[in-house]
DNA sequence: ATAAACTGAATGACTATTCATTTCATAAGT
DNA sequence: ACTTATGAAATGAATAGTCATTCAGTTTAT
């Protein structure tokens, strides 16, 4: 087993078991064990256990991007790109339950925050999002609220119902995957 | 001090520290200390951590019905009803923002999981909002969506904002919640 | 031969819960 | 009115477990 192979089963294996059982039920004796390496070997290519958490965090977010830009609509009208995003970020976390699970852990969490304190207080670049939400503004086609509200009304639902989903509380298909993206979109738009 | 008065403080102070730190960083070593009472006397009252944790959280949903249902504009219409409710509940958060953290981080944990298990399975009476969701769907009032569908796009966009504020990224006034509240029902309405 | 990678037992810190003991309020007996 | 008996309430040190992280010693690759 090369060096990154064992780094990445370090990351496969932890993020599997948080996926599961939650931060404070993953040990790392027990991530280390599905991994198929030791507790110290972790420390080789993780800080510490916060270290590991966020780059799972960062490797995730990382696909999804890539999922959203596939095939992205650049130049077609608002609505269209709107609907894009949110078709491309439920289809990715309906065939990555376990990666949604992470995600909403972290999402859920002091990481969380600190992650959305970046976001919005600006370390981070603009994101395609808030491109889209900004253009939408400048062309008096979404309702003039803050950003941060508009985040809320479009993925907040889109989220929870994919985690209603996995729970299976109900049973998404294309149907009405479409119909709640249409929701948000009446919900944002002017 | 009188039985229920010690009961009473260490549910407030179990509330205010697991509201600040969360689960895991209130640990029932500092809620007795907290409460003005040793460590044993909360196993008088409280079985154990999660049966105080669950005790917290019934408290909380009583007072938020409370809030509810004060002049609550019962055969009103649908619209009307469904506003009152966004800002009865909003109102509640914004005044009582430790009451809101704890309850966002018992949603978001395996309790919530439970709960809303309970609730779309049935175990607990009909409340208020189903009532309401079911007779504007009778009506063809509202979109036909499955009711966790609903109230994911009526309450989450709600709670995501009060978070918000809360954490100081955006500042809420009146005219803003109620564009909100709006935003919301522009999503369920036909 | 050398250094880098790896191991896993040991460390130290932390926690929920228990239980032998003490305190306290109340009621009975004198 | 004063003592005493009683059991509930309260205490907090002790218990039995957790877990992240370290490091002395071992293996592996070059």
């Amino acid at each position: 087993m090369s060096k990154t192979d064992k780094r990445e089963m370090v990351l496969h294996a932890a993020l599997e078991l948080i996926a599961e059982k939650g931060f404070h039920d993953a040990p790392m004796a027990t991530i280390a064990e599905t991994a198929g390496v030791s507790a110290g070997t972790i420390y080789r290519y993780f800080e510490n256990k916060d270290d590991l958490i966020r780059e799972i965090y960062s490797y995730l977010e990382g696909n999804i991007w890539a999922a959203i830009k596939k095939s992205y609509p650049e130049g077609r009208p608002i609505r269209e790109r709107f609907l894009h995003i949110g078709q491309s970020l439920m289809g990715y976390f309906l065939v990555s339950p376990m990666e949604f699970r992470f995600i909403e852990q972290f999402q859920n969490s002091p990481y969380g925050v600190d992650c959305r304190r970046d976001k919005f207080f600006g370390k981070k670049d603009k994101d395609l999002v808030t491109e889209l939400f900004e253009e939408g503004l400048n062309q008096q086609i979404i309702k003039d609220l803050p950003l941060p509200i508009l985040s809320a009304l479009s993925f907040g639902p889109l989220i929870d119902a994919c985690r209603d989903h996995i729970l299976q509380f109900i049973e998404l298909d294309d149907t009405l995957i479409n119909q709640i993206i249409e929701a948000n979109w009446d919900a944002i738009r002017r």
